[in-house]
DNA sequence: TACAATTTTCAGAAATTTCTGAAAATTAAG
DNA sequence: CTTAATTTTCAGAAATTTCTGAAAATTGTA
C-alpha cells in the first residue's frame, strides 16, 4: 500500500490532532488512513504504511473497535482480517461525537450526582454544593442536548447547522405559532 | 485554605477528567478549585491546597489565563496576585467550548483547505481528494454551527437545549411560517 | 537607588503514555 | 490432531508529558 503525498499529509495531521480528539497518535493515523482509503486494509498493510509495529496496530484496531469506528471484513481466500471505516463521514462524526459525550460528560455527571446526595454539614459545604449544583445542571442539560443532536436525522441536523443567524429568529417563533411545538419544561 | 471533603472530591475528579477536557491534571484541579471557591485565591494557597509546587502553580495559572478562564484580582494591602474563575458557570462553559473549537477544528480546517488547493495528479489522488472534501465540508459546517451556538444569548441557548424532541418539530416549521426566518442557503 | 516580596523560568527528575517485538494464544484448513 | 497462518498480549524500552525547586527576573515600596 502506497499513500499519495496528499493522503500522507492527511494521515500525519490526524495523528497530530489525535490526542485532542481522544486517541493517541497512531490510532489517529490508522483512523485517518481507513477514512481516506475506501478499500479494506489489513493489519500488515497498516503497519507497513504507517511504519509502526504489528503489535501496535493490533492494539490500535482494538481501540478503534471500542470506539465503533471500524468494520471487519473478510476477503474470499484470504485468512487475514480486513478493516474499513464504519460508514460515511457523517456516521463517523456522529460516532465520535457520541463516544466523546459518554467519556467526557457521563463520569462527571455520575460523580456530581453522588456529591449532591450528601447533606451539607456546614455553611461552607452548603455554598460549595450550590456551585456543584450549578455545574451539574449545566452539564446535564448539555448531555441531553448532545443526545438530542445525535438522534436527529441527518437532514434535520444539516438544516439546523445551516441556519446560522436564522437560529435565533427560529427560536423566537417557538410557541408563538398555531400548531407549533408545545412549550417544553 | 482547607477544602471540605465535597470540594476535595470535586477537585480530584476534575483533575482526572482534565486530560479529556484539554488540560493536564493539575490545571484541571486548579480550575475546579477556583470554580467551587468563590473567594479569590493566591498562588501559595493553590500550591498548599493541591499539594503541588509553586512553579507548577505558576505554569498552570499561565495556561488558565491562555484559556481565558481566570481573572486576576488584587486585595488592598497585599502584594500577591489573587485569582477567581472568570464569570459564571455558563461563561466558563462557553469559554471552554470556544477554546476547544479553536484548538480541535481550526488547525484541521486550515490543513484540509491547503490539501484541496492541489490539483490531483492521478485517479488515486482524485478519489482521496473527494473524501478530504467530504471531511472538510462536514468540519466546516460543524465549526460554523459551534460559532453560531457560542454567539447565542444565554436565554436562547437555554431554550434550544431544552427543546428536546421539540427540536425536529421546530425544524419542520422552518420556512413554512408567514413572517418566519427566511431560508438560509 | 536598594531591597524585599513575589512571580516566572527552565533544567533535570519523575511520572505517564506509547510502542516494540518476541512469545503465547487463537483460528482455520487438511 | 497437526500444522501453519494470523492475531493478541504484555514486559520492558522509548518517547512524551508533567512536575519540582532553585535561580533569575520582575514588581512595588520606600
Amino acid at each position: 500500500m502506497k499513500l499519495s503525498s496528499q493522503a500522507q499529509a492527511f494521515v500525519l495531521h490526524f495523528g497530530e490532532m489525535g490526542s485532542r480528539w481522544g486517541f493517541n497518535r497512531t490510532v489517529g493515523q490508522m483512523f485517518a488512513l481507513l477514512t481516506i482509503h475506501p478499500e479494506p486494509v489489513n493489519a500488515d498493510q497498516l503497519a507497513q504504511a504507517l511504519k509502526i509495529s504489528r503489535g501496535n496496530v493490533s492494539m490500535g484496531l482494538k481501540e478503534l473497535q471500542a470506539w465503533r469506528l471500524v468494520e471487519l471484513h473478510h476477503l474470499p481466500g484470504d485468512r487475514k482480517d480486513y478493516f474499513t471505516a464504519a460508514g460515511s463521514i457523517w456516521d463517523l462524526a456522529r460516532t465520535v461525537f457520541e463516544e466523546r459525550r459518554k467519556r467526557e460528560l457521563d463520569p462527571t455527571l455520575t460523580l456530581l450526582r453522588q456529591l449532591l446526595l450528601n447533606e451539607p454539614q456546614d455553611e461552607q459545604e452548603a455554598e460549595a454544593q450550590e456551585r456543584i449544583q450549578e455545574v451539574y445542571d449545566l452539564l446535564e442539560l448539555l448531555d441531553q442536548f448532545a443526545n438530542t443532536l445525535s438522534r436527529l436525522q441527518q437532514k434535520d441536523l444539516l438544516k439546523l447547522m445551516k441556519l446560522g443567524s436564522g437560529l435565533s429568529k427560529l427560536l423566537e417563533l417557538k410557541g408563538k405559532v398555531k400548531g407549533g411545538p408545545s412549550k417544553a419544561k
